[in-house]
RNA sequence: GAGCCUGUAGCUCAGUUGGUUAGAGCGUCAGAUUGUGGCUCUGAAGGUCGUGGGUUCGACCCCCAUCAGGCUCCCCA
């Protein structure tokens, strides 16, 4: 044991290789519900400009008040991404993406970083998977998202989940919300508890969203943004839903949803489990018709999702969902002395060139041992080989399920493998 | 950032009111089987008892701090 005890940092984890191998199953699936919908891939960089991240998921959200890993480098200032959209949106300005012809159908997969306190479901470095149609303005491209999203659960069989679906409202029937929130709440704004007030000002929306025990009578009759939609966006509502109903995804409608980022506009959803605990949320998204404007591109409408890959191990856990199975080997070469092992090493090759896969020890073990860690690694079959078979011209091709064995040709134990 | 709970071998856990060399099962490694896995038997390795202080003749056990994890908030994925 080393003196000094490296570790992780606080709310970072190893994925070890059982681990991995699940996440390997999980990534394969998004991809291949991203093929079936045809969005394409965008990887972008796990460093961002700090100003990015603040203008775009606005300077007084949690997240960019005090939840951020940010740095400086002589003149610039880097954060680790927290979430995926705005990076998504700036190399949408940066490459003119809307030069491609059409709505950008994307998708991504990768770390984000969050300095909060860890618990289940929540580490500081997480994992996300999302997609983003850029340039749409239209309620199908709200529902194609939210399909997506929908369709990775459904292909992974996921139950026990709930779609929360609100319309969040553009500027100006935000506006008049807000006046209307006020108004409600200013006489008990007393009763409220202090976090809610502290919104009343800035963001009463917010107060929507507490799930502190006061505040719950008092918001249970406040106004309800869905009356203070003007036109355009009550329109865009209803066209989501009833896509959405003819798609047959179910979704309860929940006025007081407010999501935690600035940008969102019209269309905000989120997919809770009740296999998750405290931190419920698997997902959630929306539209966000105003970032590429704010960050500097021409208006251009969008939509997207993001979900947590972390959370989505949880519920298959809790559901028993099986999401890999264990790895094994098609075979395993056992060698007896330096002149077999050198034979090994060299006709191996032979054996992967034709698509099985194929170990052999590298440690110098005794042939029980090797046998010993043959039978562990699953193999189907096994060559084993010393001197005395080499100078023969054979090997010992032995089938582990049955530990039948006979004495062949290294070439006609290539023809067995592949029957 | 707040409150509560937990922390003993790689893993899951014992450990008597504080009392000598801290245990088990599983796993790992080796032997029984001088060239052959799964079962069985035998043996070995593996622990600064999360870390650092303090109390005490003596601390895995009591106290404080700290780190890490869990739960509830906050908030979100």
């Amino acid at each position: 044991m080393a003196q000094n005890n490296f570790s992780t940092h606080h709310g970072m984890v190893d994925i070890l290789p059982e681990e991995a191998a699940k996440w390997q199953y999980l990534e394969s699936l998004i991809r291949d519900v991203a093929r079936s919908f045809h969005f394409e891939e965008i990887r972008t960089p796990i460093l961002e400009q700090t100003e990015l991240i603040a203008r775009g998921i606005g300077a007084l959200t949690d997240i960019v008040s005090k939840e951020m890993f940010a740095f400086s480098r002589g003149e610039d200032n880097y954060v680790l991404r927290p979430e995926g959209t705005a990076p998504v949106a700036r190399a949408y300005i940066q490459h003119s993406l809307q030069q491609r012809g059409g709505t950008q159908n994307l998708f991504y997969i990768g770390p984000m970083f969050r300095a909060e306190r860890p618990q289940k479901g929540r580490q500081r470095q997480f994992h996300q998977f999302g997609a983003e149609v850029l340039g749409s303005a239209d309620p199908l491209a709200d529902a194609e998202i939210i399909a997506f999203m929908m369709e990775v659960y459904k292909r992974i069989g996921v139950k026990n989940m709930v779609l929360k679906l609100n319309s969040v409202g553009d500027p100006e029937s935000r506006a008049a919300y807000k006046t209307a929130l006020q108004d409600y709440f200013r006489p008990f704004l007393s009763q409220l508890s202090e976090i809610s007030q502290a919104r009343f000002d800035k963001n009463p929306m917010r107060i929507l969203d507490s799930k502190e025990p006061e505040d719950q009578h008092i918001k249970a009759n406040a106004p309800k943004i869905t009356d203070y939609l003007n036109e355009d966006c009550s329109n865009h509502f209803e066209k989501v839903k009833s896509h959405l109903d003819r798609l047959g995804i179910t979704y309860i409608l929940d006025p007081f949803l407010v999501r935690g980022l600035d940008y969102y506009t019209k269309t905000a959803f989120e997919l809770t489990s009740s296999d998750l605990g405290g931190q419920d949320a698997l997902g959630g998204g929306g539209r966000y018709d105003l970032l590429i404007e704010e960050l500097g591109g021409k208006a251009t409408p969008a939509v997207g999702f993001a979900s947590g890959m972390e959370r989505l191990l949880i519920v298959c856990e809790e559901l028993g969902i099986e999401l890999a199975k264990p790895k094994s080997v098609d075979v395993y070469i056992v060698t007896r002395g330096e002149v077999a092992q050198a034979w090994a090493m060299e006709n191996i090759r032979t054996i992967r060139e034709t698509g099985l896969s194929a170990t052999m020890d590298l440690s110098g073990k005794s042939m029980k041992a090797q046998m010993k860690d043959a039978d562990r690694k699953g193999a189907r079959f096994a060559i084993i080989v010393g001197e005395d078979e080499l100078q023969q011209g054979l090997v010992n091709f032995r089938v582990m399920a049955d530990s039948t064995e006979e004495s062949i040709s290294f070439t006609d134990a290539l023809a067995k493998l592949n029957t």
